[in-house]
DNA sequence: AGAAATTGTTAGGTTAAGCTAATAAACGGT
DNA sequence: ACCGTTTATTAGCTTAACCTAACAATTTCT
């Protein structure tokens, strides 16, 4: 009962190889790891894999071959990604890379269905006559919307509890739901703070902090309801 | 240096907790299991791990709250999930399940760029006057297009080396690229033979499978390369 | 041909996400 | 108010996919 089904990595290892092969001639270790941004060893394990599942053929220190199996398998993925990058550069008008990322990033999760309806929808828009308009529309409008989140914005608030010791930032929000708030209130735990970490308690989750000159515990489940900026 | 991002498992969760917190009013451990379809132990370490980044207030048996850094998460991927999910069903014309299942499967790793330009692609179509006839076309065209794996088709052909103890099978096909394939036809294994797996050797990778009265040994390497179809 | 550089593998560790089995807490009916 | 049922947690294991460090094989250069 073997199902014909690999994971989101080994696919991501049997199309790298196809590509390789085909363009190279064939696949070392080395290239594979460039391509995926892995350590070879990384690469090693995955061709077992592979080997194993019976998809490559594969032996210590001699060039990698890709079984009947494995090709088929291989021309398979690379389909769905041609697809997918098609219609990320195509009708979504991504750039060459970035359709390339986003299309390896969900190829592994695509149905044939989706895929194929992807193909009609794709093939609808370029074609057909009433569509003119419609491609015209896409082409200009597309490429000036971009929201990509401005990167840093938000990046630099986060749950006291996460906050490496020495650093010292500001108190930003308190949250309402933690137990006591009027409590911390109190000690000067307000928004706009000035604090540092002194250090973690070996055990009990403790967070010693250092607020205004004198200095207070608090249990690091608490410290996740209060959100503190970087300075 | 909190960046933010959380595994896409961890996104299910604060997504589903939002969720039933919004139906029934709490969530408990339970329902957060049957909804992601895992068992209660793996809800409660995920809680753990979402309450150490900061997103969700818990505490043992008493019921999970969002903070305002979770909840605004958790808006963020139900709005991911809900363009994807109108993406599937309006164009492609998924049905409402299908259409949701693969919103879930993508919904981790679409970027706002994307999104963003998901929602011009299914607005236009929707609304502009002169898609009047692709929207028609998509309507008429789409719910016909099927091409989901017949599912056994291909299922039971497996390579040798995957084939349990005792089953019996017929060889399809021996891969070009096994060594000594000459050698091995010699012994009958050629496509039609039928055989069974006696049993593997303890050490040394090697299967003893029975061919046409007689048996022979060779590696689970080598037998890799041969496929099999179960009988 | 043999030393040096490159490439590839093994051994063993880490993390995330799941699981089962055992234990503990909370709830609900009498 | 108790006891059984339901719900939740802890402990500890498994797997996949990565990693580093150490070792082994293969090329390349002289």
């Amino acid at each position: 009962m073997s199902n014909n089904v690999i994971s989101s990595s080994l696919e991501d290892y049997l199309e790298a190889i196809a590509e390789i092969i085909e363009t190279k001639g064939h696949a070392h270790t080395k290239d594979i790891a460039e391509r995926l941004q892995v350590k070879m060893p990384s690469v090693t394990n995955a061709l077992q894999a592979l080997s194993v599942r019976g998809l490559i053929n594969y032996q210590s220190h001699s060039p990698v071959v890709l079984t009947s199996r494995g090709a088929e398998m291989a021309a398979v993925i690379r389909h769905r990604h041609s697809v997918l990058k098609s219609f990320f550069s195509g009708l979504l008008k991504l750039e060459e890379k970035e359709a390339d990322e986003t299309a390896c990033k969900i190829e592994h999760v695509i149905g044939e269905t989706v895929l194929s309806r992807l193909v009609v929808l794709i093939e609808a828009i370029a074609g057909r006559e009433d569509c003119a308009s419609l491609r015209d529309f896409l082409e200009t409008t597309m490429p000036r919307v971009k929201t990509e989140v401005a990167e840093g914005e938000l990046a630099n608030v986060i749950p006291l509890n996460e906050l490496p010791i020495g650093q010292s930032a500001v108190v930003v929000q308190v949250d309402e739901n933690l137990r006591g708030v009027k409590k911390f209130a109190d000690l000067g735990l307000v928004p706009g703070t000035l604090l540092q970490v002194e250090g973690h308690a070996p055990f009990g989750d403790l967070l010693r902090i250092k607020v205004m000159g004198s200095s207070l515990s608090l249990r690091s489940r608490d410290a996740a309801f209060i959100c503190v900026k970087l300075t």
